[in-house]
RNA sequence: GGUCCGUUGGUCAAGGGGUUAAGACACCGCCCUUUCACGGCGGUAACGCGGGUUCGAAUCCCGCACGGAUCACCA
C-alpha cells in the first residue's frame, strides 16, 4: 500500500519552526518509503485570517525542497485541499452517524452547558456533557429541528471499556472510555469542529500515516472511535515530541522566537535549518550529522524518532550552518555574500572576490558579513592597548618599531600581491632578528583596528592595496608615538 | 484537579540486563613557531529519587518527585 502523508498548517502568515519539522517528518515519512506527500490548508479559522499567509506556505515548501504530491497549487484526485472550499461535505456523514446511532443531535444552549460546569461536583475544570438530548425521544427531536431549532452533532461515546490505539513512536495508549466526553462533531453554525474536519479529511484524502505533533495524543482515541463509527480503518499514527524554547516552554512566535522567514533574514541556509531541524527529535542509526534533504530521505525511519521533547539550540544551527558555508561552492558562496559585501562596502574599489575567500571559511552566518569587514571602508578608532600581545610578546614599543620598519620596506615593493609582502615583511623579520608575531601582529592591528580580522596581515594588505596600507601604518605609528 | 506522556552531561543524543555510558554543539587547554580564522589533538561534564526483580539494572517492574500535554460550538 502507498504510503500518503499530509501536513495541515493553518495560514498564520509565517512558518513556525516546530511546524517546519513536522511537515519535514511527513515528508520524509512518505518519501522514505515511495509515498506520496500531501498539502491541506486548513484556513477555517477566519479571525487568523491573514493576507498573503498562504503564499508563505508554498513557499517555504518550495524552498525547503518539501514538494507536496497533492494541494491546492498543484491539484490532485482528492481535492479540494483547502478546508474551507470542502465545507459541505461534512454534515452528510454527521448524519449517517446519527443514524448509525453512534451521533446524536443536541438542543442545549451554551447557558445550560455553563451551569453543567459550574455545578461539577468534582469543582475540576473538566465536566463531561450529561447527555441529556441523546435522551430525547425521537420524535421530539424531529420536531424540534422541523421548528428550525439551532442544533450541533454529538459523538457519542461509549460509555464502558477502554480504547486503544497504537502509536509508532509512543507504542500502545490506553484510556478509559468513560473518560471521553461527546465531543461536537457539527457546530450551530453547520460548520465541522476541527476534529470532525480533520478525520473525514483525512479519511477521503486516503492519509495512511497521520503525523502531527504530541498535544494531539489525548484526542486520538476519539479519532479512533469516530474511524471505528464509520468502519472506516484508521491511520497509522505518529505523534512527535514538541520543539521547545527552554525546558517549560514550546518554541513560540509570540514569545520571540525565530519563525523559519527570521532565520533566513538572520542569516541562515535553508539547508542548514533543514538539516538542523531533522536532528530536533530523530537521530539516524549511524553517527552522521550533516546530511541533504536527499540523503535524509534515505537515511529516514520512524524507529529514530524520540519521544522526549528538544530544546531549540541555535549555538549548534550556528555552527551547523558555518559547515555547510564551508562547503559550498565558492561561487555559490560569492552571490549570497555579495550583496552583504555591496552593502557594506559600497564606494570602495576593492576586491569583493578576495575578501569573501577569506570569509568563507570562518563566516557563521551570512550576517555577520557586514560588522566583519566594515573596517576594510573605514579604519575604526581603536585604542593602543590593541598593540600589546602576550602570546605574540609585543607591547606599544615593539610595535611603534616594527611599523616605522615596516613602512619603508612596503613602499620599496614595486609588485604588490600576497606573495611580494609575504616575502618583504618576512625578509623584515630576519633582519630585526625579532618572532613572526612581533611584526605581523602589529601590521595586522595597525590594518584593522581590530582585536581580530578575517585574514591575517598579509592578505589584508594585499586587499587594502599599497597606498591605503602604508596610510594605515602610519596612523598606527603616529597613535603609538603620543 | 482527572487523564495521558516524558525524564542519559548546559544542549542535541546513542545505548533497551554485563560498555572505561558513544558521538555532536557549547566551554576550556594544547598544536598549527603567519598574525585573524579554519583545522588537528585533548579535557571538564550525564543515567531524577526510592524500592524491588536479578549473580549483575541507565536498561525490566512498582512507587514518588519533577516537567509537559490535554480536558471549547478554536484550529
Amino acid at each position: 500500500m502507498e504510503i500518503r502523508t499530509r501536513f495541515a498548517p493553518s495560514p498564520t502568515g509565517y512558518m513556525h519552526i516546530g511546524n517546519l519539522r513536522t511537515a519535514l517528518y511527513e515528508y520524509l515519512i512518505a518519501k522514505s518509503q515511495g509515498g506520496k506527500f500531501i498539502l491541506r490548508i486548513e484556513d477555517t479559522d477566519q479571525e487568523r485570517y491573514v493576507e498573503g499567509a498562504t503564499d508563505i506556505i508554498y513557499n517555504t515548501l518550495k524552498m525547503t525542497g518539501l514538494h507536496h504530491d497533492e494541494g491546492p497549487d498543484v491539484g490532485g484526485d482528492y481535492g479540494p485541499y483547502v478546508q474551507s472550499e470542502r465545507m459541505g461535505m461534512y454534515m452528510d456523514f454527521a448524519k449517517e452517524l446519527v443514524e448509525k446511532g453512534q451521533a446524536y443531535y443536541c438542543f442545549c444552549t451554551k447557558e445550560r452547558l455553563e451551569s453543567l460546569k459550574e455545578n461539577n461536583a468534582e469543582g475540576s475544570a473538566f465536566a463531561k456533557y450529561d447527555r441529556h438530548c441523546y435522551n430525547l425521544p425521537k420524535e421530539e427531536v424531529q420536531a424540534k429541528l422541523d421548528a428550525g431549532e439551532p442544533f450541533v452533532i454529538r459523538q457519542k461515546m461509549p460509555e464502558e471499556g477502554t480504547t486503544a490505539f497504537q502509536d509508532m513512536v509512543y507504542g500502545e495508549i490506553t484510556v478509559e472510555n468513560k473518560e471521553l466526553d461527546d465531543q461536537i462533531l457539527m457546530k450551530a453554525d453547520g460548520f465541522p469542529t476541527y476534529n470532525f474536519a480533520n478525520v473525514v479529511d483525512d479519511h477521503l484524502m486516503k492519509i495512511t500515516h497521520v503525523v502531527r505533533g504530541s498535544e494531539y495524543l489525548s484526542s486520538t482515541p476519539k479519532y479512533n472511535l469516530l474511524y471505528q463509527a464509520f468502519g472506516w480503518d484508521a491511520p497509522v499514527y505518529v505523534h512527535l515530541p514538541a520543539v521547545m524554547r527552554d525546558a517549560h516552554h514550546k518554541l513560540s512566535k509570540r514569545h520571540g522566537d525565530k519563525s523559519f522567514e527570521d532565520l533566513i533574514r538572520a542569516g541562515y541556509l535553508v539547508e542548514a535549518i533543514v538539516n538542523y531541524i531533522a536532528l530536533l527529535g530523530w537521530s539516524p542509526s549511524d553517527n552522521t550529522e550533516i546530511f541533504t534533504l536527499k540523503e535524509l530521505e534515505e537515511k529516514f525511519h520512524i524507529e529514530g524518532l524520540s519521544k522526549s521533547p528538544a530544546i531549540f539550540d541555535i549555538k549548534k544551527l550556528t555552527w551547523m550552518n558555518g559547515e555547510y558555508m564551508k562547503a559550498m561552492d565558492f561561487e555559490k558562496f560569492f552571490a549570497l555574500a555579495e550583496p552583504k559585501l555591496n552593502e557594506a562596502l559600497a564606494g570602495t574599489q576593492l576586491d569583493f572576490r578576495k575578501i569573501a575567500v577569506l570569509l568563507q571559511k570562518r563566516l557563521e552566518t551570512l550576517n555577520d558579513i557586514p560588522h566583519l569587514v566594515a573596517f576594510f571602508k573605514e579604519l575604526p578608532v581603536y585604542g593602543t592597548e590593541l598593540y600589546t600581545h602576550k602570546k605574540m610578546k609585543t607591547n606599544d614599543d615593539i610595535a611603534l618599531a616594527s611599523l616605522q620598519a615596516a613602512i619603508p620596506v612596503l613602499e620599496g615593493l614595486e609588485e604588490w600581491n600576497e606573495t611580494a609582502i609575504h616575502d618583504c615583511l618576512m625578509a623584515l623579520v630576519g633582519e630585526l632578528g625579532i618572532k613572526n608575531g612581533q611584526l605581523l601582529w602589529p601590521v595586522r592591528t595597525a590594518l584593522s583596528g581590530e582585536p581580530t580580522s578575517p585574514g591575517g596581515a598579509i592578505e589584508l594588505a594585499d586587499i587594502l592595496g599599497k597606498a591605503e596600507t602604508i596610510r594605515r601604518l602610519q596612523n598606527g605609528v603616529s597613535l603609538l608615538s603620543k
